[in-house]
DNA sequence: CTTGACAAAGAACATGCGTTCGTTTATACT
DNA sequence: AGTATAAACGAACGCATGTTCTTTGTCAAG
């Protein structure tokens, strides 16, 4: 049994009165507001609503219904302010070309506010590999990315190697600029990982890292 | 002005039955509840509620009133379970005395429920010192922990080395124990810190590191 | 064309439910 | 004690609101 847009709009209303009134619309005001004329008609279409179990219903009590899921206002702004979408892998080491640009979200990560900056937008993404190390950030981490053109020296760094560079790609290391050359560094003493320099043309800053989450095992 | 038990009551009733229905009472329900025969005295303590602002009304409105500040059941279960207590500071390096006993709770951390374990009490930390920089934490960083009388080898563990040792305290270490011997090991080159050796009856084991937080700046 | 299920309408009905009012009982102040 | 104010009671009132019943229109199946 499919949802008729008259029982859609009904659904709607009850959501709207909710969240302005935190009591349920009586009979009669959905009708008004669904451009019913008819009490019964309001009720017949509740009685299909309880059917497919959109709603529940008291009889004979007055606004007696829930809409089945409804979180308050609050709760679904609470909910929605901490839910951090996940793009996917940042290489900490060689990079790898990344979806960082195509924003398809994998997931969301749920991020206390307090591991939020206080404006900007922010996203999230799985760290691999292990140069940022000595920053005390390896592979599995999560780290919280605020999203900006352009960073300070010595900050840690979400960064793209543009094309046709040969290691192009995006990465996570500390940037530093002096002129128009970029520093890309490595928190690694493991020889294996070392600087790459390039011309500030050739990186785009996608942001800096404000945070990290660990989950051990 | 101040409240009455009476309206102590009613307020409570109202969440109560808010929390089973979703929809607020009549006069009547709360009149029932609170003992009250009378719908007049039901309606004046409202009165004397709305202008105490613990509740709001729309007059001629059947169940017309709201609970100011009323948060669904949904959300306070979400909200309480992500509120993880600080109990304080948690040496990584020397020992340092520490009220991990007298749970004395000095703040609330928020923490996404990915990062906490399926069962189990859990409580967080606030990281002092250098000696588990190699373990990929430090000074600044919020650890949460598992309540747990034991763990196993090779685990990031909070322990306490009791009196009447001389560097009795509480402190985080990587977990060995051979037989009777403990060894609480330090992740950091330096040669400053070391492991302690310990006979088992003078560690105490409060539970072990399942997830970190680090805010930058 | 007829039938039957579905959707909608309008009216009548029976409670539900907030309001009002006259009265009575506590509580406090002088 | 006397008076004013707050708190509580019970009953009556009336609009608010859910329910039920009859009727009408639509549309697809037989």
């Amino acid at each position: 049994m499919k949802l008729r847009p008259r029982q859609q709009r009904i659904l709607e209303f009850i959501q709207e009165y909710l969240d302005e009134y935190d009591y349920p619309p009586t009979i009669r005001e959905i009708g008004k507001a669904a451009g019913i004329s008819s009490t019964s008609v309001v009720n017949y279409n509740l009685e299909k609503l309880t059917e497919m179990g959109l709603i529940q219903r008291n009889r004979e009590v007055s606004r007696g219904l829930r809409l089945v899921g409804y979180l308050s206002k609050h709760s679904r702004r609470l909910q929605e302010e901490s839910k951090v979408p996940l793009y996917g892998k940042i290489a900490a080491g060689e990079p790898i070309p990344m979806p960082v640009n195509p924003k398809e979200v994998l997931d969301h990560v749920m991020v206390p506010p307090d591991l939020l900056p206080k404006s900007g937008e922010v996203f999230a993404l799985r760290v691999e590999g292990h140069s940022m190390i000595d920053a005390l950030v390896d592979t599995g981490d999560i780290i919280i990315v605020r999203s900006q053109p352009t960073v300070n020296n010595s900050e840690m760094a979400v960064v793209e190697i543009m094309e046709p560079h040969e290691k192009a790609g995006a990465t996570l290391k500390y940037f530093q600029q002096e002129g128009s050359q970029v520093e890309l560094r490595p928190a690694n003493p493991d020889p294996a990982y070392h600087s790459f320099w390039l011309r500030s043309d050739q990186v785009k800053v996608y942001g800096k890292v404000v945070s990290v989450l660990r989950r051990y095992q």
